[in-house]
DNA sequence: CTAAGTTGTATATGATACTAGACAACTGGG
DNA sequence: CCCAGTTGTCTAGTATCATATACAACTTAG
């Protein structure tokens, strides 16, 4: 780093490969089209054209982009729309665009609640819940980690059920809760944890969108809390308003 | 970085960094709480003392921490709780938190409707527009810069009038409208553009999140459509389902 | 006052990141 | 075929990142 970029704490090339992978979220570069020259690139961001290598390389591993010798280097790519509203159902959502969701328990225990998860929950504080950490994802691409708090006395080894069916809406419908809605949604984005970053196959970094969500039964009464982490990178949120 | 980070594209300081302010953001370490000494944060996240330090100093710098010399590093900090509702006046979000809005214009221009820009104000593409790149304070911090689209024919000038009322629901007002709601808000997440970035006061490689919204009037008929990058430190979304 | 624990400062060394320039290998259009 | 434009590979030099070790300056508990 010679010139600019004074200590961001961001390698340059990561700048460009991010600048990149926006300007093809962005749609300024879409699916099949060919992207500038590796020198044209390099001028725009005022790098040397092996920071531009670098930043493409990563690109192409990740599958985003494909290089082709003598010809230049082309976009492949496309991220899943995911709708947050009241009836908010992972499996429901991915498989309506076209994709198969699937569910992956990563672990499952016996928890006490904080002061703040108890009154998310609607409990005392210190009483027993049940912790779900479980991996979601469409196809075979990973989507979202999400750290799930049930009430242990209400459902209790519903971490072995979900180990079973692999979906929080049959877990619920397990214990005879037929219907359930989003009471509460919270938004913000980070970087990415390490543990995280392993399960979403997400280079160290990256940002993720942070979800925190409660659910409530027909009559209002909470029977679960959400604290999720998707690769922002192969989502966008909807939100509808009413 | 001799050991581990292979290749991340961000520094092992600036890693640390961002875990001491999720920690931080989390609860887990709240205001005025003193965090382990930089030995202990070292021997957490197994890298070198200085490098803790160097992450330190940019928390400090930023004002999220005050390090003591011979006692300890002390949390200093807050987040604005920032609704996502059918009815979002920024200046209401703020005030609301005790905080006084500001609204600075960066530059007002004319414009062409894209196809994609033409279906969401559902106009004929290459339609007139006006288009307002804007910085929204709460005090004297910024938040968010947004680009916001208006069809010509219907707000001339209203780049001059939004340089006067410093406020979008001032400039609808300007035109006799009197009530409008948000019809669609889409969230993602990405890294700062550098031009952002220096607007607002944020260091490079830093996570922004990305609201795209289209607000309408009382028949439903698009009045504007806005691209807003969100200082991801400095907010937390609030979705609110019905 | 003392001792243990804290932050602040300094020097040295190896590993990465970035730049610079040159050339090879390949593609597509004239 | 030839040439302009593209990606792929190589060699160097400089700046930054990260580690290691040592000690100074200060705070707090005892």
């Amino acid at each position: 780093m010679s010139t600019a970029n004074a200590g961001s704490g961001v390698a340059l090339w990561r700048q460009v490969a991010d600048g990149i992978e926006r300007s093809i979220a962005s749609g300024t570069f879409s699916h099949g089209e060919k992207l500038p020259g590796e020198n044209e690139i390099a001028e725009i961001y005022r790098v040397n054209r092996h920071t531009v290598r670098r930043a493409l390389a990563t690109l192409a591993e990740r599958g985003l982009v494909r290089a082709e010798r003598g010809s230049g280097t082309y976009v492949e790519t496309a991220r899943l729309a995911y709708p947050l509203r009241s009836r908010t159902r992972f499996s429901e959502i991915v498989g309506a665009g076209g994709r198969e969701p699937r569910g992956q328990l990563i672990s499952a225990s016996d928890d006490v609640a904080t002061p703040h998860l108890a009154k998310l929950l609607g409990l005392k504080a210190a009483a027993p819940l049940v912790r779900i950490v479980a991996l979601r994802l469409a196809d075979r691409t990973p989507i979202c980690v999400g750290t799930t708090w049930l009430p242990a006395d209400r459902f209790p080894n519903a971490g072995q059920v979900y180990e079973r069916v692999r979906s929080m809406t049959k877990v619920l419908a397990h214990f005879d809760v037929r219907d359930y809605r989003r009471a509460s949604t919270r938004v913000s984005a980070g970087i990415v944890e390490a543990a995280d970053a392993a399960r979403l196959d997400l280079a160290l970094g990256r940002p993720v969108l942070i979800v925190d969500s409660t659910d409530v039964d027909a009559s209002d009464k909470p029977l679960l809390t959400t604290h999720a982490r998707f690769a922002a990178e192969r989502v966008e949120f909807l939100v509808e308003n009413s």
